[in-house]
DNA sequence: AAAACAATCTAAACTTATTTAGAATTCTTT
DNA sequence: AAAGAATTCTAAATAAGTTTAGATTGTTTT
């Protein structure tokens, strides 16, 4: 490929000095070592006219450092991840560090064998990462202890782990609060699985318990789940399934994103008018083309930036702290609630 | 951190083996080498229970191939790139190819510090990138000569290169040409600097020769730039200054989906009610949430699955093809209209 | 002038794999 | 039985850095 690469040998061979020292120098190390300053400036000055660049690979085996981090979502084209994933990346390019992305189509197998790759063989110094996974089982394996994990969106209440997340009962609570004092009282909530990730219970016991506030018994089948992998199909069918039952809704609030938009779809087919029928129609997560939306959409806003920048940021302490002294820093940040009248 | 890593060493020893042959046989070249079925059994059995996974470093260091693949967008929050990105990691993926993704912001210092990072540096095997350089000079530097690079939706005239793009001018043209078909004659394109990329001068091409087509001349003031870095701003600077002006417009035709989110805002802002003006709207890039935005849009579809596929396929298709023998690939693939009645 | 010390630098070991060249053993062939 | 061939395996080199332990050289102290 191309022209041969510069090595340290070559800086050396050219100055007549060791590798070594080139090196030290390269690597700031130059005072520490007793380099003298002519030395160094020679060697910085002859590293730059050589175009100098070290052999990440190279120094990742020997130092087990690559300056690499991992992160982990289910889905990169979901804007809430990618969103995420920016931020992430713009916080630790300014801290020398560059990100990797990868999905994981929420299949845990797909997870494990990226965590095995990335995080086991230290291909990585740390990960962050939405986790799809149902217990923490997985985590409290010996390869894993002491490795720099941070859990971004959800967390798994059986470890104790690094996390930063919104604060989804709380938006929750706050939301379908909202939605009862504009009088409604059959909130059909529409769920996704996998719903045991933490996110999403959380979500749905703030929904429960706002209803409890005002003592509106909850309905079972005011509360459905949809797959994962067929979003579309099921939002489809369910939705026809209730909306065809007697006691009527009056309200229809998508636990995330992705069934939202299944929803509006439905919604579109169907020739449902959201506003005609008196239903009000609120969402999980808000994306900046709901303001321009059909239906008005009520939402939550989750501090995406600040949960890249914080994540971020705890990642790298994490790797600093080699020693794993500090206990474990839980962030839960605040959400908002965007009601579009 | 945590249990120390199972090496080719220990799994040897156990065995009373070279680690040469361990290698081996985990390479799957046992039968190559000459190694006997018995012992080959033996290894990989060894190598399950020991849970040997190889030092990816060191595997890199030594053959100088480290099975990562780049990706460098502009911005990976913008879902025309997660969604490129979600397709060219699935497709490397099932090939054992893994994905750095990385954004660029629109900044050519980045770009170039990227890619001397990731592809001079040999951190990758191959590149897939959306290139926000001006010319190719920097692509002709020694250092990347028969480095694998696939441009995707960008291509840089001035040099030969693979590419996969979708056709840009083609559904410019078919877009303006159907605006034309609904009675506009004054469309007011507004397209984003930076604007020297050859997917937005192939779209004002396809803009401007609609016009022609038509005999409609094309005037400056229906040709705005907004810049990338104060979107929203600019958008509303320069639409309330052509909605001022005398010669009123019939549509307003957005080059990209970024500049089509800030001008519904100013819409909303300014009360702009677009089908009462007799406005039409349109913009290059659909996204899936267009399908229930206020002002009906119609946009140009790009085959977004199909570039991430074609991509990751060409790249990989470079990087098994060492010697470079065959000629550049150009891959332009088709558009859609989607014009929303 | 010898010993002690600091300043500056280097040889060699080390990181963990892959690959080359060749060794040891067994099997054929004459 | 000796030579040649085939089979199966291994020692050592290699990739390109970082780090350790120690070597020079020069300066200061007694």
């Amino acid at each position: 490929m191309g022209i041969k690469k510069t090595l340290l040998e070559d800086i050396a061979k050219e100055l007549n000095v060791s590798k070594t020292l080139v090196s030290m120098v390269i690597n700031g190390k130059g005072d520490a070592y007793g380099i003298s300053k002519k030395t160094q400036e020679k060697v910085l000055a002859k590293a730059g006219e050589m175009e100098y660049t070290p052999n990440v690979f190279a120094r990742a085996l020997r130092t087990g450092k690559s300056h690499l981090i991992g992160l982990l979502v289910a889905d990169i084209s979901n804007p809430f991840y990618s969103n995420i994933a920016k931020y992430v990346e713009k916080e630790l390019a300014a801290k020398g560090y560059n990100l990797m992305i990868c999905s994981t189509d929420e299949n845990v197998e797909r997870e494990e064998k990226l965590i095995s790759l990335f995080a086991e063989q230290h291909m990585i110094d740390g990960l962050i990462i939405a986790t799809t996974n149902t217990s923490g089982e997985y985590f409290k394996k010996e390869r894993l202890r002491n490795f720099p994990i941070v859990f971004i969106d959800r967390y798994l209440p059986d470890i104790e782990s690094n996390y930063v997340v919104a604060n989804n009962y709380q938006g929750s609570f706050e939301l379908t609060d909202l939605l009862i004092h504009k009088g409604c009282e059959n909130i059909l909530a529409l769920n996704i699985t996998p719903s045991h990730i933490s996110s999403l219970t959380e979500r749905i016991k703030g929904y429960k318990d706002a209803l409890k506030k005002y003592d509106i018994p909850f309905k079972e089948e005011n509360l459905m789940e949809i797959s994962f992998n067929n979003i579309q199909k099921d939002v489809r069918e369910k939705l026809l399934k209730r909306l065809k039952q007697s006691n009527k809704i009056d309200a229809i609030y998508t636990l995330n994103n992705h069934i939202a938009t299944a929803c509006l779809n439905v919604f579109n087919e169907i020739g449902f008018d959201a506003k005609k029928e008196g239903v009000l129609f609120a969402s999980f997560d808000d994306i900046s083309l709901f303001d321009f939306v059909k239906p008005n959409i009520i939402s939550v806003s989750q501090p995406v930036e600040q949960i890249g920048i914080e994540a971020a940021n705890l990642a790298l302490q994490l790797i600093d702290d080699k020693d794993n002294n500090s206990s474990v820093k839980k962030i839960v940040l605040p959400t908002s609630i965007i009601s579009r009248n």
